[in-house]
DNA sequence: AATGAATGAGATTTCATTCAT
DNA sequence: CATGAATGAAATCTCATTCAT
């Protein structure tokens, strides 16, 4: 029998995880040390290491964190309209979060996320994850359409997927650099590129062209 | 009088910033010691300390002669032939080098670089120029083909150049994720967009210059 | 609620100023080696650097608790008895501990410190002060003395306040560099000094000749 | 055969002195580094190792230095009038330089050297002789006094030379430590002491023989 | 003799982690 | 479970000294 319940351990784990995001996020992993997250949580060091084996750990949880966290923004995001739309509100969920403070501080950790794959498998797996989920809702998304004829025969809805998100990542790295980086004006151009993958008349015609 | 020419010491700090690129990409910042660079260099630690101040001092250099570099490729590639197809040259000096074995030890140095831009102020100002300069050269090129009526008038050069850049970096960084990436399908999506902004009429011809 | 009492931690600070003051006295500062303070407190270096923020925080820590300590003890000559003997208590309580060996090992480290502060502003200011401290109080018996008649008024309270120390000060050094040092014949002299300070019909002829 | 004359090695041994002298009296011995004394000497560290086999070395010869020219100082002192007034040129001597600046520079280093004596033993024999040899002279001075009767023969000439060493040791501390530090006042305390050396009757006479 | 780049042992300090309370 | 003092391996950097030129 546990001597405290699950739901306190759990939220523990979330105050812990908090408080080593805001850490992270100003001072990446590496220069964040258990004592700045021992502060920032308010609990001490033995507490925190029986929540979790080591720093390591910690950065992976949040990755986790992060990767489950995105696929539920963008499900959410798809499944809330009619299909038809589903692009655009991916879009939007994309791009309109780029702005939110919150979001950033999230963002952040992502782009330390990043680096770090590089030379930790877990976490490369992770990031991984983070970024074939959502590729694979969108390529599903634009087969899909497709099918329906919605989008040029000679496009690959895999590589555009990827596209999209390479995109979406580059704009993250902007928004980084740039303090009065606005979202705006990518919106159109992310829009042009769907209308010229999408098969309208003229698009046919684009193809025709290009080969 | 110096002991040792100026070529001699310019050609040793290169020496040592070579073996420090090598274990960057391999270890990470942080994860690369001294020790490390001094093993990979075949020097001294003293002898590197000679050299560069500190090891933050090596990791700035670096993002220096990486925003150098990659910068002259850039303007070569822009230079390399008629100013019609400069667009093509520069979209193949990206997509091509990224599986150049070399360069990929590069970007995976580049990619530490934008999480470490996040707290150093040294590093976020040369990755903020090593953005900003190809974007003005792009957004220049951009805002003269729409001069010329090559472009449409309803598309902004300065968010199109972004937009591209997005996209090389969001590259770089599936590059990494995954082993069997390939830049090709990407390509054609880059052009899909150039032509879009071309507008449908002036696609064909934009096309026929290409040739 | 700290989990070991005030008093815990103030002896483990104790401890490791004890140990210090072995290696400084043996080593000099400078020669020390934070792994000799280590060896000799039996502690780690960790735990040393949870009390001490620095080798130089603990220097300065040495000087201060000389300062102190020092302090005390003339305090302490002086009130334990008579005024009339209090100079003599004085003289006392500093030759008496020239030969001293406890005494001896942190006199060693006091001339360390008069080398130390000649760079060192913290150590300058507490050094000052270990001399300032009892250069007023000895001068405040003079002055005392002078009122009621018992030392010529031709002599400055403050400058022989000064002198007597600059003498204990030499005989510490002396002590230091001869290992037959013997305080007793500088007994007489220093009775000597103040008796010829003293308004006795002798002295006062004395001031006249001097004129 | 030597290349160069003896001349202009010893004038270079003695450029390299005093430039070690500055970096000392600055720094300390052990915060002067050897490219200190390189910069200040403007040679190079191979020139200054052909003049001294060690750091430690240049510290001695330095130790050297100022016990040669002190005893110098001192026995010019002593032989730059008639001997009955010698002990007021001593003290003029040893009072008088405690505000020349240059000889200051050198006092810093002497209270240096009373330090490091304590931890090497060929300092420690420097500096000890530095204090013997003038203490011998005094010494002698005293025990002549004595002998003619011009000093009380209760006094213990040895212990008065000492004691009267210990006074200019003190002064010379408290010369470092006090900005506004005069010598004026503690000559007459000076003369003081000698008065009551010679006995009430002797006074007189001894002040006689200074005019 | 002079030069000065190179050496490398060793110094200070940090910090993830442990464990007695 | 929580605490937080203690641990100690390991990191960065320094600097006296050397030696090829």
């Amino acid at each position: 029998m546990p001597k405290v319940s699950k739901e306190y351990l759990a939220s523990r784990r979330e105050e812990i995880l908090d408080a080593a995001l805001v850490c992270f996020s100003r001072d990446g992993f590496h220069r964040t040390t258990m004592q700045d997250i021992v502060r920032e949580s308010g609990l001490s060091p033995g507490a925190i290491y029986n929540y979790f084996k080591s720093k390591e750990e910690i950065v992976e949880a949040i990755a986790n964190q992060r990767q489950t966290k995105e696929g539920q923004l963008l499900r959410d995001a798809v499944e809330a309209g009619p299909a038809g739309t589903a692009l655009q509100r991916v879009r939007d969920a994309f791009l309109g979060e780029l702005n939110n403070p919150k979001e950033r501080l999230r963002r952040r950790v992502s782009v330390q996320l990043w680096a770090e794959a590089q030379r930790n498998p877990s976490i490369r797996r992770l990031v991984r994850r983070s970024f074939e989920q959502p590729r694979k809702l969108i390529s599903e998304m634009l087969w899909a359409a497709q099918k329906e004829g919605a989008i040029a025969g000679s496009i690959d809805p895999d590589a555009l997927a990827s596209f999209l998100i390479a995109v979406f990542h580059g704009l993250v790295l902007q928004r980084e650099w740039n303090d009065r980086f606005s979202a705006e004006p990518h919106k159109a151009l992310f829009d042009l590129l769907l209308q010229a993958a999408t098969g309208s008349a003229n698009a046919a015609e684009l193809e025709v062209v290009e080969r």
